[in-house]
DNA sequence: TTGTACGCGTTATCAG
DNA sequence: CTGATAACGCGTACAA
């Protein structure tokens, strides 16, 4: 069995509470009692137990951070920054991929609240039931995609996407584009929504025909990216210009177009969202529209720990976002 | 406060354990009352409180995960196979990554034995401190190096790193290249050592002069990479390939080359580990040695739940590895 | 300054 | 089949 504060009260022959207080240094206690427990609980290698803590104190110090896809570098990246800010704060990160699946993200909300973490930052899947039945007021803020019909109020950061969207879509027609697809995710994630929201305006805006068949399904995977291409390809219709959603549809477009010997930008524009990463070769990112992941995730913790303090408050922040001039996209002349 | 087993208890008018034992689908229950409970609980809201159960019962359903840097791509697949495997089996993963932090790890370390983990699957980072002064027995499995010096067994998988390593620079040697240098890391890290190691045990295998200009340490960053090519290049002092020991480096290298026009594998080769990255345009990945991380994670989670049955009892497995053949290595004729 | 006693929410043991 | 009761390990109000 593991040693418990009784052990090394034994150990110095005080009580657990003594033992307890310098453990926590609350209370007074003589500095040679306390030196004694220290030193007795150094020796017997004592370990306090977070279950018996937290469930005494009724607060936890870890946040749960639900995400679609750990594989989509923008969620690492997302990740990395969120972990890095809870870490200074004392937090620690109980980690769920959802792999794009509700049911899974469902049972992980339903998890995430067994454990009493001290709250949620949470990038939802399309159709999210997270908050369908939620009654309770649980800490829990949205990121880069909003609940799936709800009534309750949540706080929220993101970008405005469909703003953003306007924006890339007329950066390409400015480049002398005019025949352009776009590649999107399900119509109920919010982001795709406003996305494709913010192309069919702008295209409107130009005068430019809206035909159904400039729109192309994907469900956010890199695979999903590639068959659309290649069937594309397959029956003739490459457009000038390939907008993908989201950065993985994006790298899976760009996989097939090479591997079809097609040229980039030369014989065929593509811009997306997010397709810069750091690390990746830099001649292989992709133009288009950045979210700020680093902020929007200082804002997301920024507000957990808010929303710990005054609960029940909720807010939204929408970010300003920046475009980034790859080799994916020149003008057309 | 939160709603617990007395408040359903009292609702349905029975005791709290028969309360939880129909929660719990132990002991016997009359159907009627069973029904009744669940009702009650539904009604209520009612979840359990791990915390508590967990306490109670000395359990835990948690691994800690603990990583230098998930914006490796290489630690994000692990992740990702690690948490799929963990998923099935009924586990959660508390999130640590150390970035590279010795000290960082050392204090997960401590929080995780704190929150009373199941286990733990640690990739170390160099010089890690973690088993130092280990004198419990703690359900622990290193994955990718070893911990650093420590008298105590430990469960451990990876590859055979020394002999990967020679088999990649006998591929480089064979395509006609005898000019080659190494990125390592920490000579601390056991998988940058016996990279190392293996390197030149091949070049003497090959009658290839050992001189110690022939390797560069970086820190595994992409960074690292990029600024000792560039400095390679302003010395004027390019080899015929490039050797790095992880896909960080090499990426870096690779943005430095390509920053300065320098066409691979025309004007220089390059080669690593675990180059491949599935998400990556087809185009840029780099030829070398690729290891099994599925099967790495898998064979890691299949430790630690077996160390817990069986504790004290410890393995170590090698995996065999794969070779890739990128765009970054041709024949030198 | 220190100790006693209670309760956090559960589960398990033991009676009935 | 069901209900007290103790205990998991800890923190704290209260008493001394």
């Amino acid at each position: 069995m593991r040693v418990t504060l009784k052990d090394v009260a034994e150990e110095v022959g005080l009580s657990v509470s003594s033992v307890s207080r310098v453990i926590n240094n609350t209370g007074r206690i003589s500095d040679e009692k306390r030196k004694a427990v220290f030193e007795a609980a150094k020796r017997l290698n004592y370990t306090p137990n977070a279950n018996a803590r937290e469930l005494k104190k009724q607060t936890s110090s870890t946040i749960g951070v639900i995400i679609p896809d750990i594989t989509n570098s923008f969620f690492v990246r997302m990740l990395k920054s969120i972990d890095l800010r809870l870490w200074e704060q004392g937090y620690n990160i109980i980690f769920c991929d959802t792999d794009e699946s509700v049911e899974r993200e469902l049972e992980y909300y339903q998890l995430l609240k067994e454990k009493n973490v001290a709250g949620i930052i949470v990038s939802p899947a399309s159709r999210s039931m997270i908050y369908e039945n939620e009654t309770q007021n649980i800490n829990c803020v949205f990121v880069d995609n909003e609940p799936y019909m709800t009534e309750k109020p949540y706080s929220f950061v993101s970008i405005n996407n469909c703003e953003a969207s306007m924006e890339l879509t007329q950066r390409v027609i400015d480049q002398g584009y005019r025949d352009i697809i776009m590649i999107i995710g399900s119509l109920d994630e919010t982001s795709s929504n406003q996305r494709l929201i913010g192309f069919q305006n702008c295209l409107r805006a130009n005068n430019i025909e809206w035909t159904h068949d400039r729109v192309y399904f994907g469900d956010c995977h890199y695979k999903s990216g590639f068959e659309i291409v290649e069937d594309l390809i397959a029956r003739n219709r490459l457009p000038e210009c390939i907008y993908a959603h989201n950065n993985m549809e994006a790298y899976g477009a760009y996989a097939a177009l090479r591997k079809h010997k097609i040229r980039i930008p030369e014989d065929i524009a593509l811009v997306c969202f997010d397709g810069k990463d750091p690390t990746f070769m830099q001649d292989t990112n992709i133009t288009g529209i950045i979210q700020p992941v680093e902020e929007i995730a200082e804002a997301a913790v920024e507000m957990v720990l808010n929303n710990m303090k005054t609960p029940g408050k909720h807010n939204r922040r929408l970010l300003p976002y920046g475009f980034y001039e790859g080799h994916t996209l020149k003008s057309r002349t």
